[in-house]
Formats: C-alpha cells, sequence, structure tokens
DNA sequence: CTATAAATGAGGAACGTACCTCTTGTCTAC
DNA sequence: GTAGACAAGAGGTACGTTCCTCATTTATAG
C-alpha cells in the first residue's frame, strides 16, 4: 500500500537495484530488453521518484538565472522585491539565485547578457526581455546546452523557451476593454497610451483592447496610441495637449508602465474625476490612485506568484516533472478600490 | 557558507549530536544550561531543519482531515474538485487526506462529526461550517488534544482556530458594492438575495456591500435581503414576484449560493438584459451566465488556491514552522467575461 | 564520601536515493 | 576456445535527520 521504493522496482523487475538506479538515471551500459523490464515495473508499482530524497542523496542545488530589466520601473521593483522575499521561503530551498538586469533599450546588451551566463553551471533561466531575432538565438543556444528557459511577464512564442509565466495579453486587453465599455454609459473616445506600440504586450494588448470596444460597444471610439517612449516629461506634454484639445474624451487606457506622468497630466487638466482611467499592474502609484479614485480599476498579475511560480517550474523542468498547470496558471486580477491586496 | 547541519549545531555548542538532537525536538533529559548554549549556537549558525531529510528520516505521514459541507452545491462541488486534482500533486506528498461531509442544517450532526475525529491519528483539520458555540467548542478540544485546525472559506473568528483561510467577507461585500454602483450609472433600486442571512458571510457581505452603496451611491437603494433558504423553488417565485413589481430594480446582489435559480426567475422575468447582475464564487453556472454577458461580474475565491493553501498551511504549523503569509493571501477575484480563468 | 539519579556522549541503523567500486555473468568474434 | 567487451549483480558510503542503545560523566542527596 505505501509507495514503492527503489528496492520495489528492483524486485518486481526481477534485477538488482544497481541495475534499476542504470535505467532511472539513464546511465549507459543496460540492453534495451532490460530497460523495458524495469520500466514495465515502474508503471505496474507507479512509483514516482522521492525529489527530496534524491535531492539529499546528491547534494543537488538548483542553479537558477533571473534576467529583469534595468532602471527605475515601479512594475520591475515590486518584481524584484517579490523575488527577494521569496528567496527566504520554502519555495527556494535548494535554489541558488542570481537576478541580472539589463537595459531594455539595448538589444546587444540583451544578448552580450545572455551569451555571458554559464550555460555549464547553470539549471534554469527566467528572461524577461523583448523578443527579437538576437534572443531567440540566444535561447537555442541555452536549451542546447541544457539550460531550462522560461519567459517570464513578456512571452518568447517563436522561440524555444520552455514555457511562459504570465498572462495573455490579448486576454488582458480584451478585460480592460470590457471595463471600459461597462463603466462608461455613453458616446465619447478613449484615450489609449503607452510606452513603445513596438512591444508586442502592447500590441496584444491594443488589439484584445480594440476587438472588445469595436464590437460591444461601439458607441466609443479608442484614439490611435500615444507613445510615450520611457520620456516622462514627453508623456505627461502630449497627454495634457491630447486631453485639452479633445472635449469628447471620455476614458484613458493605460496600456504601459508609466503610470507617474499620466497621472500628473490628468490631474493638472482638472477633467480625471469625469474620466474612467484603467491602467496596467500594480504600483505604488496606481494603488494610490485606485484609493484616490483616480484609477478606475487596475489590471494586474500576482507579482508574487509570478517570481514563485517561475522559481517552481524551473525546479520542476529541471527535473524533467510534469507541471501543475492549475497551480501556476497566471490570472489576469481586476484590482479596484475594494480589494487591494 | 554552506547550510549549516545538526553537526555543525553539535561542534558550536560543544555538546554531542545527542544532546542536539534531544534539544531540537524538544526530548527531556537536557539541562537547562545545555538548552540554552544549544540555542545560542542555533542562533548563531542560523540553522533551520531540514524537513525533507526529517520527514524521510522519521517516515512522517501528515494525517489532515477537511469537514466540508454535504449536499448538491456546485461551489463546495468545485472545491471537492480541487481538493481531488491537489491530491494528485507534488503537494499533497506525504499527507493521508480524509474528506468528511457535514448537513450544515443540523448543527448537531456537525458537532458529532468534529467530536468523533480522532484526535490522536490527526495532525490538522479544516474546517468549512457556520461558527456556533458548540463548533467552537469542538475546536478547542481538537486544539487541547493537539491537533491544527484552520477555518476554511468561512472563518470562525471567536475559536481558538489556528489560522483562517479564506477571503473577508466585508472586503467582498464592499467589493460588489462599488462593482455595483460604478457599473449602474443612474437611480434605481438593488436587489439583494441569499440563501439565509443567519450566516455570518452573508451578514457580511450585506455590510461592506451597504457601506459602500451608501457612502458612495447614494442614488442606489439597496432592497432589504431576501432569503430563500436552500429552497430553490421558493428563491425563483420571490425573485420573480419582486422582479415583477419593482420596475425601479436596476441591479441585483446575489450574495451565496444557489445562483442557478435565481437567474432562470430573472430570465424568466425578461429583464435580464437592462439588469446589472453580480453573484459570488464561480460555478458552471455563474461561468456560463458571464460568457451569455447575463451576469456583469462575479466575485470569487481560487478554490485552487484554497485547498493548496489548507495543505500548506496544515502542513507548516504541524511542523511549527513560520507561514509565509503572501503566499497564503487568498485574494478577492473580481471576474468578468474576458477574465475567466 | 558514596549511592543514586540525571545529564551527556558515542555510536549506529534507518529513511529513499545517488553514485562508486569490484566482481561475476554473458555474448560475440576470431 | 578464449579474449575482450559489455551487461548485470553485490555491496558499500553518503546526504541530514531521527531515534535507539549503552557507556560515561556530572550533579545531588543522604
Amino acid at each position: 500500500m505505501n509507495k514503492p521504493t527503489v528496492h520495489d522496482i528492483a524486485k518486481e523487475a526481477g534485477v538488482s537495484l544497481a541495475t534499476v538506479d542504470r535505467v532511472l538515471n539513464a546511465r549507459p551500459g543496460v540492453r534495451e530488453k532490460t530497460i523495458a523490464k524495469v520500466q514495465g515495473a515502474v508503471e505496474r508499482l507507479g512509483y514516482v521518484r522521492d525529489t527530496y530524497a534524491a535531492n539529499l542523496a546528491r547534494q543537488r542545488l538548483y542553479h537558477f538565472t533571473f534576467v529583469l530589466p534595468e532602471g527605475p520601473s515601479q512594475f520591475t521593483d515590486t518584481l524584484k522585491a517579490a523575488l527577494k522575499e521569496a528567496t527566504s521561503s520554502q519555495i527556494a530551498d535548494r535554489i541558488v539565485l542570481k537576478v541580472v538586469t539589463v537595459p531594455l533599450h539595448d538589444p546587444h546588451a540583451i544578448v552580450r547578457t545572455l551569451r555571458s551566463l554559464n550555460a555549464a553551471r547553470l539549471d534554469g533561466v527566467a528572461i524577461m526581455v523583448p523578443e527579437t531575432p538576437q534572443v531567440r538565438d540566444a535561447v537555442a543556444r541555452l536549451k542546447d546546452a541544457g539550460v531550462k528557459v522560461v519567459a517570464l511577464v513578456s512571452d518568447l512564442p517563436n522561440s524555444a523557451r520552455d514555457y511562459f509565466i504570465g498572462i495573455n495579453s490579448i486576454a488582458a486587453g480584451r478585460t480592460a476593454g470590457l471595463l471600459m465599455g461597462r463603466l462608461i454609459p455613453r458616446e465619447g473616445e478613449v484615450l489609449v497610451v503607452t510606452n513603445s506600440m513596438r512591444s508586442r504586450d502592447s500590441l496584444d494588448r491594443r488589439l484584445g483592447f480594440d476587438q472588445v470596444i469595436s464590437n460591444d460597444f461601439p458607441r466609443l471610439k479608442a484614439l490611435p496610441s500615444i507613445e510615450s517612449y520611457d520620456d516622462a516629461e514627453r508623456m505627461e506634454k502630449i497627454t495634457r495637449e491630447v486631453i485639452m484639445s479633445r472635449p469628447d474624451i471620455v476614458g484613458v487606457y493605460s496600456m504601459g508602465a508609466g503610470n507617474m506622468p499620466l497621472l500628473s497630466a490628468l490631474r493638472k487638466s482638472e477633467r480625471l474625476a469625469e474620466l474612467v482611467v484603467i491602467s496596467h499592474e500594480l504600483t505604488p502609484a496606481t494603488r494610490q490612485a485606485l484609493m484616490d479614485n483616480e484609477i478606475a480599476a487596475v489590471i494586474a498579475q500576482n507579482v508574487g506568484h509570478l517570481v514563485r511560480s517561475a522559481m517552481r517550474i524551473l525546479r520542476t523542468l529541471s527535473d524533467d516533472l510534469p507541471i501543475f498547470e492549475a497551480q501556476e496558471r497566471i490570472r489576469i486580477d481586476i484590482i479596484v478600490r475594494e480589494n487591494l491586496p
């Protein structure tokens, strides 16, 4: 009735413990026929390796590296904080964690960093950078070297990454669109702002947003995206100008980072109270704006879950174990003033 | 640099391994002074017991029992499904799980069941029942017998339970109130329905809902709660009558289970399209209603997270380890058509 | 100061797995 | 028929912890 051990497998298969070990750990020097015998026993008894005992025996350490954007961003700051917090918990057990940051605007530097990772002493990498052909190459190279790769927050769909941990941007955009439509009962224009439409996330969010607006809420007109290019002043200036010149604007959808200059511009315009503002990611700025009723809703992903999931998945991949999908699915959180975590 | 082991503690404290073991496992026969020496070494080296190695050595099994409501309820069905799913994952490692169901309407049967639990061979219990003085007593009795007790979904705030796993009902009600107010731009009445206002959860949700409605949306008038007493026919009949007789109703807040008869009544009234309906818990019925635009939003708690959290917390409590709060906090999920999980 | 109890030390086996060495068995080729 | 290669067995040690026994030291009481 108890969980079968390697000894049970040996008995069941009629071979020695050493042979079972050779088969289970894919060591050479075992005939096909014998391998089949052992695997048969494994399946018949429903053997699952006790990972903890195995890790104890082999003194296993998991070497993981997180590649995150550098520079000031409230979102990546909260992500890093969550990572640090997780490090001191049970989840980080046997994990040796390294965090490196890369400048997002410099594709060469990103690739240089990815290439500089020592694949030989690395079990897994979690990457949060925009997808480029060079990044795809670097991912393939890591994979070839036996390193597990997961994309974090921003997917690398055309790369060889093993897993994506984050929310579907199209669905996130659709959620924003639905909320915007439901929260604005009249006609009008919706301002859409982002850092840069060259990022895939922004494109997808915009896509999802437009799908729902045009299909379910034709009374609303989503304006062309305004891009800030990470320039706070530019963002504030342009936003103010557009808001001033277009009295029909009834809502604002902020797809990316940079909510602080946006809010600052909206405040100065003195039209904030009558606008429905929806933004992404829960940061100190958006949290405060929610509490002040300046932002109606925030579309977010739980960063704590994000980093814990990344660690668990990298570990699971490293052990060639099946992933428990239900636990790892990152949900699209809708946060309003009253359900702030 | 490596994690210290019991051997390191023995060396540091200048005692033998056996003594370290006696101290760490609170076995008798050690002088106060020696205990202090060992504990000093533990703190200086920052020793943390390797729980996996310990469990391996002592062949530890965690015996947990979940006490859940019996009878047909889509919510408890999904909860049980999540429990079953979790059982076959890593999380349930070394856990021997038992599920017993109790009739919620029969306080005596509940207490009888709680008393019948064999505290001697039980490490922890997760309980989902309404709080009564008898339940409080039963919890205290379990605690006295050394069993860890957590309240699930529905808190037992005045009992000796170690932990509550679920969402704050007042905050959930406030969230519903805020959404209702934001989604209804005009004046009108809001119908509030529930199973029974004798349940603490319903009272608290109502309380939170009324707080926000009266404070932020005085244009809305929340009607007195309609109770179904778990009687589907009654629910459907009364709802239909009220809806028919009160043309000013613009929204419906469903605080408890029994969304199927409610929806059925609303459909028959043919006013569903113009009503803003907000309900609790994601079940097959509410999921379908969300997709059909019949329900505007569902306030939910992630049942998968709920049961995984319960298992982790019971295990952590059994090991007298600190709980990683950030991971265990159950969030108030707002679910709309586009962010359905 | 001794008898006794209490506290501590020393060592080993076990948990399930990994990994090592050494030996024995079996097959193939010439 | 035997060398050589390959396959399999047998047995041990280790990981960090628990738990056991037995011996030894130390404190306490009479």
